[in-house]
DNA sequence: CCCTTAATGGTCCTGTAGTTCCGTTAGTGC
DNA sequence: GCACTAACGGAACTACAGGACCATTAAGGG
């Protein structure tokens, strides 16, 4: 037999699984990674224990299947007409959530995991490669229109925008205040429009 | 009592505390966070359990006390006359420690055990604060030099160079070559020249 | 609507992480 | 170098996470 839930995903295989990933999120929220253990993850799905672990076996399993969950719901990028004005929406955005204390606390827990599960990461990589990719017209419209650089690499530019939230959020624990998502955008654009992410160019200096 | 080692720190104490640590680092670069447990650190250090829980306790405090010991080693900064030159140098550095099995997955599973404990995590902003202070200077030299403009925010421009290569190493997952270092450098340079890390300036459109 | 069997969920079992107790070792002050 | 006791370490104990087994429930195909 396959992954169980494959072959019958419908009914209850499919309540039970929205109600453990629901209970999972509460957990991680609350408790944090280093704390999460399916047996309790079972109590508050009012699941069977067992399924839990026959579904998922491990914790790392059910936060990568939960992150999964989270990247079938895509947010739209904002259209606001000038580059610097898109990545701001973006930046935003993305302070937002980390700034939330339930949608923070589930990122922190899941790059957590991932630091020490291979399949995590993968599901983790795949989540931020697709959110990018999202946002990368962006910086390509802002190619056409002449206000970057030919030959610019968008997704690097759209990486830049989120990496000083993540920095704050994970290592220095600086404020994540609404200016800081702003300052992000700002330095993405300047950078981006001085030509520090074109393609394929060796890191020279700008001088 | 108070901590236990707090009293008669010298001797078979320190030695102790040195073979646990060093015992602790090398399960997490091995295992990761979430397989961390004490009684495998115990065996690893030839050291009675007992102790380790006495002194330590948790999987969390013990990773707090092993960054304690981290930040004490402290490397020097760079100084190349240039402010690109010295925060490529910086750049570099942070990403062959990224990069290095060993010392990448313990920063890893330290910034996983910050997601879940206060501790570790006050532990963790310490760490960056002092590392982010011992740059400063290079950033504050090129404001003296007219390199860059007056009012310049340098702890956000040190901050910008790693940004970008602790989010390739906890989120996306891109790759961590040396030429994303020296691009990490190159955006921070031109942002900062553009005035984008001015202090208590409204990220308003550069524009 | 019925039959097959995928999937769930009690219950019991086991390995081991984490604790407690107490005797032993060795750091520190005199 | 002696006495005092902080700190270590072995052994035995406990609680519970994780797993095995099987009876029960309900998808999904006909």
């Amino acid at each position: 037999m396959e992954e169980p839930g494959s072959i019958r995903p419908g009914g209850r295989t499919a309540r039970v699984r929205a109600a453990v990933l629901r209970a999972a999120g509460d957990a991680l929220a609350e408790r944090g990674f280093a704390h999460l253990d399916l047996t309790d993850v079972a109590r508050r799905a009012e699941v069977g224990k067992t399924t839990v672990y026959r579904r998922w076996g491990t914790v790392t399993g059910l936060v990568a299947d939960l992150l999964t969950d989270m990247a079938e719901q895509s947010l739209p990028r904002a259209r606001t007409g000038s580059l610097e004005g898109d990545l701001r929406a973006n930046a935003r955005l993305v302070r937002k959530t980390l700034a939330d204390p339930r949608q923070g606390a589930l990122f922190g827990a899941i790059i957590a995991a991932a630091t020490s599960d291979t399949r995590t990461a993968e599901a983790l990589h795949r989540f931020y490669a697709r959110r990018i990719r999202e946002w990368v017209p962006c910086v390509e419209e802002a190619i056409d229109r002449g206000e970057l650089p030919e030959g610019t690499d968008a997704e690097e530019v759209v990486r830049a925008v989120s990496a000083p939230l993540y920095y704050r959020f994970l290592a220095s624990g600086d404020p994540l205040d609404e200016a800081t998502a702003d300052r992000a955008a700002k330095a993405a654009t300047a950078a981006a429009r001085a030509g520090a992410y074109i393609k394929d160019e060796q890191a020279r200096p700008i001088l």
